[in-house]
DNA sequence: TATTGTTATACTCTATAACTATA
DNA sequence: TATAGTTATAGAGTATAACAATA
């Protein structure tokens, strides 16, 4: 082939769905699917959150959210609780069940970047991830 | 932040988000999505096919297609022809349609390449680009 | 018998619009 | 009036299982 660039580009969406299918393969076990296992990684992050929160932060719309929510309750790992101070509003809360995973994704994290990286000369991995933070910029920026 | 392998991984994991956005903003102008669009990429690379044949290609089950290729059909990017020794199977075809979306692909392609990797030096493009492969081989591995 | 693709059915994610309860 | 969330409805992608036509 001629044009490094494109196919270098083509081997970078080829690492998008072979990630995909990893985080999908390992959720699996858990009975959780990637959209289910973001909210359950940001209310980690953020803590009991109105579900209005929620819908920004994973860039979908409040409908999108109660779906969700309902799939997450129904299989344990979230409750509903009251919000205080706004009684339109809910607290989507981890459970036990819920932290447990949560907790156990920031293990797998660490345990896959480990095999990923680890490995590599300081210099290739220094540059690795400085130009994947580049082009998520850059992409960003067009975005906006 | 401690462990800068995962927050590499967050990062990379980052990155598949904002690549996926980005081709889903493009293919909206096309009415397309990113399943139906990867049909089309590979009818363009493979010709007329049966439709077990593409969904091996996509990893999808024959249903699956039968659904994509619906989509397609009615707007008129693909055909189901006749499959040339086989009355059981058809041979989905691109359109004039289809075949110049495919062809907007490849400069599409191209034209990000090089916006996303022209502008680095050549030994961390070469870094980024080997790093990207072998991260490709090693989760491909684990899958089988 | 085996294979190609469809029909029947179901689940998840996604969205917009109308509506309820509260602010 | 404005906001939080749900109900109603719809479409896309995904799958399994049963079936028809053909190999």
């Amino acid at each position: 082939m001629v044009d490094r660039y494109a196919d270098a580009l083509s081997r970078l969406l080829e690492l998008v769905v072979v990630l995909n299918d990893d985080m999908t393969r390992h959720l699996a076990g858990t009975g959780l699917t990637v959209p289910r296992a973001t909210l359950i990684w940001e209310l980690q992050h953020r803590g009991p959150s109105p579900q209005r929160v929620l819908a920004e932060a994973l860039g979908v719309s409040p409908r999108t959210i109660t779906g969700l929510v309902d799939g997450l309750v129904e299989t344990g790992y979230v409750t509903r609780e009251p919000h205080p101070g706004d009684r339109r509003a809910v607290a989507v809360t981890l459970t036990a069940q819920g932290r447990a995973v949560a907790e156990a994704f920031v293990a797998g994290r660490a345990e896959l970047g480990r095999r990923l990286f680890a490995h590599l000369p300081a210099q290739r991995f220094a540059h690795f991830d400085r130009t994947v933070a580049e082009i998520v910029t850059t992409l960003r920026e067009e975005t906006a």
